[in-house]
DNA sequence: AGTTTTGTTGCAAACGATTGCAAGCAGAAT
DNA sequence: ATTCTGCTTGCAATCGTTTGCAACAAAACT
């Protein structure tokens, strides 16, 4: 450490040719010291490793990954679709993408957010990718863009998505077998006593169409009716489109199945305030399986997606593909979380 | 467009210099054509954009900012100091960092997300800033950082920090005055009939010791007892831990002051578990005002974070840094939510 | 006609790190 | 003494874009 001199404050080293100048030798060797390859003296390396570190020297990544031709960095993207103001709120969303801060970071990779919206921008993807900023990209939530991701992935390895697995689909990705979580959350309804189902959620975004498609075998081969009550997903909007739906089938609906916990949660709120008892009256289940679903009252019954397998998968396959692989989608199994409100 | 070629998949155009050759100029003009200046003919221009459409071009943004000396992405960095566990689950920040990425987005920035923890790393901060991946840095929440922090402010200017603002810092921070906010809670426990009161939650984040600290003012004015009840904010611990503060101090408490709506959920659902009515036993009041408060049984009173300004004043902020301007700290005013749970 | 102005373009040097190649220099083998 | 081997190091080209400077032509002035 220097005199007075906090560590990192010497504005005298910023290149690697500075740092060159001051151990006596040439930028080649600095280089080849600092990226800890095996060409180099034990004590030149030991040297410029101490000049280093006590002037704060970081080499520039920029001209690191030009030179390179890659970044260390990985692209997420989050497409709006459907609902801008969609993900803001969504906690599924955020925490897997809190896990993958994490699983790339132990990567040693860095995470570049972008948060897309499709409607005004044709090519969000291709301008990601071709931007030389990154090294793969990983995107979160499919929404409305099944096509455009197909299209790319055609002409780009390293690109995973997270979302829905569709028969014979070329993009890979990771995700919940939604349709079976679908079917597991009818099944329970059904068995816990409701006749008459709802689906209450947007069916816009593939994934949760396959939900509500998982549930509508169900109702079909049990001869039991279901209806879709459409809402957003922003909380503001939220509880009021479902106060609107409950009044207007009040009596018609005893099983929800909501698309996500969330949506659960602002249902039963809304159910406790027309007086309509969970699960003696209407029964409900959500998606997810988030920290709020067991702190509801009565605590939610909900088909768990393992979000942290879902991270891992999202980066083991990437990572994979980075290697030049062709990896397969890899589709997760949901898992019904029996609680009390079905 | 291409024949039978999607636009963008154009193998041989990949640099600026392949553009040139193409479109019979230099690279140069292509450059100046592409940034939009004003030095370049009409017709060529046109000529160029035309190309560059036509094959997808992107100019990588590496060289770019090399050149240039600024990359257009801003480092968002969240340190985990005291709770490795903590923001994973921790929607505000989450949320924050949502409205971030839009506000950024809008400005024309991209956002690099870096989750840290300063125990295992020292210099996370100087690493970040020293990377030449960022043009500026934004720290959501100052953690137990609060002095490597203010070293680093000394010599750095584009960084604004999310978190409390201590009299006389030195770095530029953004935050609501959660001192206030504390003593708004405590008195409102007190108004609504609480006699003897505690603080459930971490006191080591220095928001969360200011939150307590408001409290305490107000305990000691009135002469109202105040205990803490430490916790850690990770979902699958916290709910144990508030179980085993409540079985310990049974009947000792009756005005409950948690950190984080998040933990105030949980308290909540501890509490019912307990048989204690809220707010007729036992009073409790929370801070930032998720969606979550107005979904607990009953709606929980709150200190409401105005989460929207406070991510348009980090980037407001961050802006006029990035070009020497140097800013003021921001502070924002707390405010009381009443529901019914205090 | 000669000179200045204006508008476009090309040239070439940056930006900072990496890396193939060759040179240098020990010590070992012949 | 000579050649060879192996280990370190320096040299210089390279990644793709930007930009100051100068060149040039056409247009506008004296």
């Amino acid at each position: 450490m220097g005199e007075s001199d906090t560590k990192g404050r010497s504005a005298g080293v910023r290149t690697i040719t500075d740092l060159a100048r001051l151990a006596g030798v040439s930028p080649g060797t600095v280089s080849r010291a600092l990226a800890g390859k095996s060409l180099v003296n034990a004590r030149t390396r030991e040297k410029i490793e101490a000049l280093a570190r006590e002037h704060g020297f970081r080499p520039n990544q920029m001209a690191s990954g030009l030179r390179r031709q890659k970044t260390g960095v990985i692209g997420v993207a989050i497409p709006l679709g459907h609902d801008v103001r969609q993900q803001i709120s969504d906690t599924f969303f955020m925490t897997l993408l809190g896990l993958l801060a994490d699983e790339l970071t132990d990567k040693g990779y860095d995470l570049m957010l972008r948060r897309v919206v499709p409607m005004n921008d044709e090519d969000w993807l291709d301008r990601y990718i071709g931007s030389g900023m990154v090294d793969g990209v990983i995107v979160i939530g499919q929404s409305d863009q099944f096509e455009r991701i197909e299209e790319v992935a055609d002409g780009y390895l390293p690109m995973v998505v997270w979302g829905n697995y569709t028969q014979g689909q070329r993009h890979c990705v990771v995700g919940t077998d939604n349709r079976l979580g679908g079917r597991m959350a009818a099944e329970r309804l059904i068995a816990s006593g409701a006749s008459s189902l709802a689906f209450l959620g947007d069916t816009a975004p593939i994934e949760f169409a396959a939900r509500y498609a998982g549930a509508r075998d169900v109702a079909m081969r049990m001869g039991v009716p279901l209806r879709v009550l459409p809402t957003h997903l922003a909380p503001d909007q939220l509880s009021e489109e479902i106060a609107a739906h409950l009044a207007e089938n009040a009596g018609q609906v005893d099983g929800i199945f909501a698309a996500t916990d969330t949506i659960a949660a602002a249902c039963m709120a809304q159910l406790r305030a027309r007086g309509l008892a969970v699960p003696e009256q209407v029964r409900i289940v959500g998606f997810d399986d988030l920290p709020i679903a067991s702190q509801t009252v009565p605590p939610l019954t909900t088909i768990r997606q393992d979000i942290h397998a879902g991270a891992r998968g999202l980066v083991d396959l990437l990572l994979r593909r980075l290697a030049g692989e062709e990896t397969e989608s890899l589709v997760l199994p949901p898992q019904l979380k029996i609680r009390a409100s079905a």
